[in-house]
DNA sequence: GGATAATCGTTGCATTCGCTACGAAGTCAA
DNA sequence: TTGACTTCGTAGCGAATGCAACGATTATCC
């Protein structure tokens, strides 16, 4: 940085000087871009249809293979917090997609867990999603690899821990 | 509906199968985590000490390097819907960080700017976005250019118009 | 054992979001 | 000019979001 020049321009014509930014080369904003993009583009694929959003989305691949889980353990899974997971949880548990039972070991927990229902939606889901995925890939070519890294060096910082168990 | 297969097997024991899906690989997702991630690293720096909100970060930065601006200009500009702007201004000019001056030969038109204290306060915030930008950088090292590259694809693709000018 | 702290999951509250409709202003055509 | 159509920006409304506080249960410590 360096100085401001003179004083020799009145204030209104000579405001405060700003740094060049461009918010097109800034990796945030790129990635938040590119985020939403692909996230609204699958979810038009299953919102119209099945009427369920992002969270809930989110709950149901955990639930499609993980059995019986916690509010607890889908939490930071999927980059939910705790808040998020138990509310689309109530709404997927309103829509019949998932049960809820009680553990009986320890009593603040919570197990849920996919119904038939929600089974069967998966059964649908997963399959639309991983048709997405593919096309991605096909779009991105011999650019995949490189964004992978990138993605998991950025996912791999400032993660809470790095626990991959369960 | 159509018939779920033979009945030989009773449907308690083996329900609907799943395919396996692997959330952690799935490149939307991984991209909204990264997304959420640094933009939330970033806005811990300034949300607390501004008080300024993305969207309304957005706009600042936009205002920054392009002088008057209409609403309708800002917009995909930025990646933020027309009612998203309008609002984000509104906050902004509540807040004196932004002025508003009607157009003369288009009075349907608003022309937005920095007033001084916005620019003494971009005049912080950049540098701090560049210094974040430089730390991610650091951070990816030799997968930048690989990040990069994959997001460029992601962006170009699906993007609204390649207008690069203004 | 009993008080205290920690954890789990939910909910109240205010704010923000997303969609749509709206008034105001401009354009176009006859 | 007048009337239909388009564009600009804003605001209403219901839903979703983020935060923080809460009841319930369990763990910890003295």
């Amino acid at each position: 940085m360096h100085q401001p020049d003179v004083r020799s321009e009145p204030e209104d014509e000579q405001p405060t000087r700003l740094p060049a930014f461009d918010l097109d080369g800034f990796t945030p904003y790129r990635l938040a871009v590119a985020a939403k993009r692909t996230s609204e583009e699958l979810a038009r694929q299953y919102k119209a249809r099945f009427g369920i959003s992002i969270p809930e989305w989110r709950v149901l691949v955990h639930l499609a293979h993980s059995g019986n889980v916690s509010v607890r353990d889908i939490e930071a899974r999927v980059a939910l917090e705790k808040y998020e997971v138990s509310r689309a949880a109530k709404r997927l548990r309103e829509a019949g997609l998932i049960a809820r039972t009680e553990n009986e070991t320890d009593r603040r927990l919570v197990q849920l867990s996919l119904t038939e229902p929600g089974r069967r939606l998966m059964a649908e889901l997963l399959p639309l999603a991983q048709a997405y995925q593919a096309e991605i890939e096909a779009r991105l070519g011999a650019a995949l690899a490189g964004l992978e890294t990138g993605l998991d060096t950025l996912l791999k910082e400032t993660g809470p821990d790095p626990q991959a168990g369960t």
